[in-house]
DNA sequence: ATGAAAGCGCTAACAA
DNA sequence: TTGTTAGCGCTTTCAT
């Protein structure tokens, strides 16, 4: 039978008896329908396998759609940025097809910016978001209202527990501290290890490095059962304080020298750690934020284990992209991204 | 000046007094068209700042360029056949973009069946070509026909000294022996080591692991300038030497504990580390064939080196997509992918 | 609630 | 060598 072989709405017009203009409206389920029209609509897509022809479609929309980003603003340097620098990075898959990534950025020590925020968002009325939720209640809350608006989402980094989004694309934060706890290691025994930490005002936000320590930790315990652990806490916003935090931990401990952070900031180190240089220190961080990949570089930092935030922004766009362009689900729901494990020899070619 | 936003070819036509389709014969250099035509086409293309529109030329040819992908047949489970897989993994951006890849494959030891690949894959008159290329002669000839063809290419894994490509996108492989060296050493100061080769019949063949070779010799001679480092032949086709040449070596070097093959066949080792196992034996290999990452996940090796080779694929035929479809260079001609470690701890989530 | 028809920007076949 | 024109499949406005 020589059939036509891609069938069109036309196509499916005609086989209901209605017009393209009807079709069309089902298809987009955009009202002024009538029921019984609706079902026969449905049920020849389904029987003659209609599939849409995106390039059609865009040409005659001939507007771009509007993807909202929801990402904490990015310090220069910091991890978010380049979180954010990701949204470049779709160029040729997105772009050119009629999307356009849209950033909305807000405070991430500030909850009422946050919730500004998600409003100007919903005012582009967008047709798909990418979230890095940090205060949970509160994106629950603004998942239901997308959810409500038919609007799909998904997150990066973390994820709170919701269970409508379309994807998520993070590091699995407890393999991450396993993995990191090994490359502190070396896969020997050690005889003692420092974890130097963030002091948090507010513990209310979601905190990934949690899961990351627990990883650390059980890894220490079944490999190296006898080696101490010990932690220091230390205030970001404070060099100085960090130098004088150090040189009085050291000062008690001169015999550590395997020295991790579990959190991006493992820069904040690296000055006191050229000033009191050791070589046979290892000293092990997460993310390739420029400060952290410099000290890798220098031999200060020994290896860095790197997600590619840019990476989880990309693949959560193109995801989104698929499902607004092409009504096609990802494979997998929650996606976990390379571990990357960074050293002096090949950050260059990261 | 409320002028119209985006300017088509309708535009261009007037501009130039000419007609929509001598502007499309000049933007698809397809002849037919004055010389004078053709160059007031262009200044006014220039001019205007034109860009075609994607959506509207794939609406209006309905009809899939074809790429040809020269690549090695893949025995199952080899190094080629993660190239291969690649060429699905663009699914999303290309496909659905009026582009189809085809496999053209050939055998990697004869030479004949690369010049008839090349023959099949002319015959099927691409839009546009990625090259796995084995045989530097026979490459250059054949680039230089798809040259006269206009026919735009692109190199993954290895490159000759061509210069008309569009693209190469590969692991920098001086860089990966060196950094393999610095994992297998694990920054220490080791005893000896043992590089396992493969024994080829015809070296008349660009042998990539010969740079890599190099990169490894001089991380050792900087860093472990008194490690002797021992060479061992061995013939891929048959384990039961290989076992006999392993048994042989190890008994008149019974402390060796450091191992490495610097191409993709450490999984070849396995069966007879696995019978003479050794918890203080660090072996090193590369790329992410399942029986490598097999063995990782058992703690038989201690890591590889991965440039994955989906992801070369897969980036050159988007480069190829992009110039082909929007007519946009890559940005960089030689693109040097991550070379990614993977651990026991990491290999799950590569 | 439904249909008719005019594009969206480009391609390709046919005329001139 | 160049111009004309009929689509490609879908969206959207305006009648009905």
């Amino acid at each position: 039978m020589a059939k036509k072989e891609t069938i069109t709405i036309l196509d499916i017009a005609r086989h209901t008896g209605l017009s393209k203009g009807t079709v069309d409206r089902v298809l987009h389920n955009r009202g002024e329908v009538s029921k019984k029209s609706h079902e026969k609509v449905m049920r020849a897509i389904e029987e003659l396998g209609y599939e849409p022809n995106v390039y059609a479609s865009l040409l005659a929309r001939s507007q771009d759609l509007t993807v909202g980003l929801l990402v904490p603003a990015a310090e220069p340097g910091s991890f978010w940025e380049l979180v954010s620098a990701g949204a470049g990075k779709t160029a040729g898959s997105v772009e050119t097809f009629g999307l356009s990534p849209r950033l909305f950025t807000y405070d991430q020590y500030d909850i009422d910016s946050f919730r500004d925020a998600c409003r100007q968002l919903l005012e582009a009325r967008p047709a798909g978001v990418v979230i890095a939720p940090l205060f949970q209640e509160e994106t629950n809350r603004f998942a239901r209202e997308l959810e409500s608006g038919g609007i799909p989402y998904v997150f990066i980094d973390s994820k709170p527990d919701t269970i409508g989004h379309l994807a998520y694309f993070g590091m699995p934060p407890y393999q991450s501290g396993y993995l990191c706890a090994d490359q502190l290691t070396g896969g020997q025994d050690i005889p003692s290890a420092l974890i130097v930490r963030i002091r948090r005002d507010r513990d209310s936000r979601s905190d990934p490095t949690l899961n990351r320590r627990a990883g650390f930790m059980d890894y220490m315990e079944q490999y190296c059962p006898e080696c101490p652990v010990f932690h220091l806490f230390i205030d970001p916003n404070d060099p100085a304080g960090i130098d004088r935090a150090l040189d009085a931990w050291f000062r008690l401990h001169p015999d550590v020298r395997h020295i991790v952070m579990l959190n991006s900031r493992i820069h904040l180190l690296v000055p006191w750690l050229e000033r009191h240089p050791d070589r046979r220190r290892r000293v092990v961080g997460f993310d390739n934020l420029r400060a952290n990949m410099d000290a890798l570089r220098r031999g200060t930092v020994t290896c860095l284990i790197a997600q590619h935030p840019e990476e989880q922004m990309r693949q959560a766009i193109e995801a989104l992209a698929d499902y607004i362009l092409r009504k096609k689900l990802p494979e997998n729901k929650d996606n976990f991204m390379h571990m990357d494990i960074l050293t002096r020899f090949n950050v260059d070619y990261y």
